[in-house]
DNA sequence: TCTAAAGATTGACAAACATCACTTCAATCG
DNA sequence: CGATTGAAGTGATGTTTGTCAATCTTTAGA
């Protein structure tokens, strides 16, 4: 937040010069714009993408065994892109006997919704 | 959007049956998850929102010249990034003589945005 | 206890990516 | 024109990523 950059007026400097004001960059932004570059990553793949979407429209917990054949993928490769997801803090998942269910976490994606509004 | 998924019951199926109905998966979502991916992908990185962030505090045109010393990158680095995120639809620029201007498009961020929320 | 099933892990490999030093291009000033 | 400046383009390089086949782990049924 709170970026102040100051635009410096335009004029062919005289050889040897800096084109523009040295710009304080505040720090503070530095960690945020990790995190949400983060989960950004997370999200900037198609099928990952549409896993969160599946995720949330039940808002519940769906079950592996039910993911994968939404996707024409082998299994190993939708649990890769769920540990991806989860490493990134959007999900969650809960081991239930043989099934592996997964669902989003509330608030993994408020951030960076916030910042884009 | 529309995704239908069915909840299977979950039971240990008796050898050689799937384990889950077949899932219908509307073929609609598929392209919009594609862009939105796309744009979340070029913002998964931090330089990458950070400039973004930048260039949306201005609400103007932003000189590279400027953005370049707000990071410890070369400025071929800084460059790629903007064309990065103008290949993605998320900025523009323009010319003015020697001086190049960004800007944040105004619609950009507005599917992904919404789907978030 | 033996077998099969769900799901995670591992290893391998090609494709994509971030970065920089170097170069090129276009525009401006003297 | 000749020199210089802002910015984009070009390899080159080391890293990360997406994918699958094969394997491993845990659980449940027979």
């Amino acid at each position: 937040m709170a970026i102040d950059l100051e635009l410096a007026p335009k004029v062919k400097r005289p050889a040897g010069e800096r084109c523009c004001e040295p710009v304080v960059y505040p720090e503070v932004e530095r960690d945020q714009a990790t995190r949400m570059a983060e989960v950004a990553k997370a999200l900037g793949d198609p099928v990952r993408l549409q896993l969160v979407d599946v995720l949330r429209k039940h808002a519940g917990k769906v079950c592996v065994c039910e993911l994968v054949p939404l996707f024409d993928l082998s299994q190993p490769t939708v649990s890769h892109h769920l540990k991806v997801l989860r490493q990134a803090g959007i999900v969650g998942s809960e081991r239930e006997g043989l099934w592996a269910y997964y669902y989003v976490l509330p608030d993994a994606l408020k951030e960076l919704s916030a910042w884009l509004n």
